[in-house]
DNA sequence: TAGAGCCTGGACAACGTTGTCAGATGCGGG
DNA sequence: CCCGCATCTGACAACGTTGTCCAGGCTCTA
């Protein structure tokens, strides 16, 4: 019953529930207002015994400094926005949190939206976080055209791109070597003998999927094999879709020897379905994935670094916002080929 | 160098960078500020000509509606805050993920911050959360003290404590049915003939660390077992001393033949541990883990949902804001022992 | 003891928006 | 033709904070 009363309290009505507000406390102290906002921002100017009055005030009435105010006065919000695709994804984890990290040593607070590969969802989320004047914005694109952040740019908010480029506009981009990863992980399976490799990958209209398309067709070419159609399945993502595309390569009167997955959850799919055929069937993914070393066989990977993406797309951010770093740039992160077993079978035909 | 000079006008120095307001639309519109305002929110009583007017002067200028300025006055941010341990853990995505997904059903942005077990940086962050006066707090507790959101609650910050309860306040709790989930976990272990079963777990001092080794024990004394204290590790959580404590426990001239673990984490690295074995050790794990089910063999875990956390707790919190939830409760949800062949493996003395 | 200089404290405006209220305009009816 | 009413518009204050600037009191020195 205390308590139905005590939440009672707090219902709507009254802004913030009533707080008190510096003036409040100057009240209570016997202060002027400014006298407060110093103590509270820890300035000079006050004598020990007139802080320690205002701090007696504070303390009794529970006030706590209104940031909106704060921001609104001071123009900056010490908070930055982070748009990525969905925050539930293994991938985005390390990433999110090293961005998080960044912006702690900076005294800025992380705001950040699941866009779900969305574009217009994306927009909607960005220009939410740039009406809250975020300081800055750091953005894993789903769409492609990102016009729509000019006026938001020219404004001043710092903004980065991570993972795939900005569309349309000249930003800072920080991404993975995409391109190089896949040449790299299919031609591992070419020098272990394969010829007939599958390439199972998202829409090429997502940047990351095209380029590490491109790269399983550079590392083919290189290697003066054709590629056929029935071995590519590109623009599936639930992994029923998946499970059906690779079981049919496998089927194939003359099947695939070996796959490359072109991200982690087609990777875990195709795992899954290679673990019910008998046949060996040799298997490269991009992105890595956790216990991968203790499946029978262990998953070779071309792994990227989440949480390095994320630091350096927030340290050039900060970059911007100091004013040391003028023009935008893109830089590319190198991958790495991680074997542990699969990528190494031999082929079976 | 066109590139340097644009971002050269995006300096530090004037506000936002100098960003247009609603008075500069009315100027240009040549109509009065509140009509902008009236148009920028759709609110009724503007004639379709200068409604026209007013979105050619907002388009021209790129005005975006300053959101600091509009929390100040009506007093609701439309942002919730979410303090969790770790967002780079497996475990709170999709917590994190659902949390957001029902923010956003409601108009609010998901703010969030990672405490990292650390109970001052938890209220730190809280107390950042508050001074930027979010509507509501969803807090995964580090510390066990939280006495100090008393001022907050009073005057009326939404508050819902996920996966361990809230310490010395009276607040909405949602949480997991550790006790309940580790006892079937390990009565399933016995319920296979076991009867040396080890447990390693982390600091009791973390309530789910502590309510699971007491489901632990419960399990053992309802079958007449006693506990022997090499069984037991607590508070171990780092990789390698995990690793030296599962060894410990095998190495033991009569060792367990079972081992119960406490997080995703540990039995990850328990897992790795008795790869090298070659003695079959059953294993049940607290926390579902990815590909468990592709192991050799599978891992029987007792999973809890996260995105039913997440989502449990977000709902009621916006249920407080909408007035609709009056007395603070407490609310458990099942756990789900899910057999995949580790938990299920005989004693092999 | 008077004057200069320093230190502390407070009054006031401004940040960009929204709520209130009153003024202006246009229209129809008496 | 004038009044009343409905509709649309704008002036103004307020939200809670910080930056500017000035007043008053003190100390120190000549």
């Amino acid at each position: 019953m205390p308590d139905v009363t005590r939440r009672a309290d707090r219902l709507p009505g009254n802004r913030y529930g009533n707080r008190p507000t510096m003036k409040d406390v100057a009240a209570r102290a016997g202060v002027g207002l400014k006298t407060v906002s110093r103590v509270v921002n820890g300035e000079p100017g006050v004598t020990p015994e007139t802080e320690r009055r205002v701090q007696e005030a504070i303390d009794a009435l529970g006030f706590r400094r209104n940031d909106s105010a704060r921001v609104l006065r001071k123009g900056r919000t010490a908070s930055i926005g982070l748009v990525l695709e969905d925050l539930a994804d293994p991938f985005y984890g390390p990433l999110s949190r090293a961005v998080e990290e960044v912006a702690r040593a900076h005294g800025a607070l992380l705001i950040n939206g699941s866009s779900a590969e969305d574009p217009e969802r994306e927009q909607e989320l960005v220009l939410a976080l740039c009406a809250r004047r975020v300081d800055g914005l750091v953005v894993i694109p789903a769409g492609d055209d990102h016009r729509y952040l000019e006026p938001e740019l020219k404004a001043g908010v710092a903004t980065v791109f991570v993972d795939r480029p900005a569309g349309q506009i000249d930003a800072d981009v920080v991404v993975s070597d995409n391109f190089g990863g896949a040449r790299d992980g299919v031609a591992h399976l070419i020098a272990h003998g394969h010829r007939r490799i599958g390439f199972i990958g998202d829409m090429p209209r997502i940047h990351t999927a095209a380029e590490r398309l491109r790269g399983y067709r550079a590392a083919m070419e290189d290697a003066g094999i054709p590629v056929e159609d029935a071995w590519m399945s590109l623009g599936v993502t639930d992994p029923e879709r998946v499970r059906r595309a690779a079981e049919e390569m496998l089927a194939d009167p003359h099947p695939v020897t070996a796959i490359f997955t072109g991200n982690n959850r087609v990777t875990v799919t195709v795992i899954r379905v290679l673990a019910g055929h008998t046949r060996g069937v040799a298997l490269v993914g991009f992105d890595d994935i956790e216990l991968a070393d203790l499946l029978q066989p262990g998953v070779t990977v071309v792994a990227q670094d989440a949480a390095a993406l994320g630091r350096t797309a927030a340290e050039r951010l900060f970059r911007q916002l100091d004013g040391t770093l003028l023009a935008p740039d893109r830089i590319e992160l190198p991958t790495r080929l991680v074997t542990r077993g699969s990528g190494e079978l031999p082929p079976s035909d």
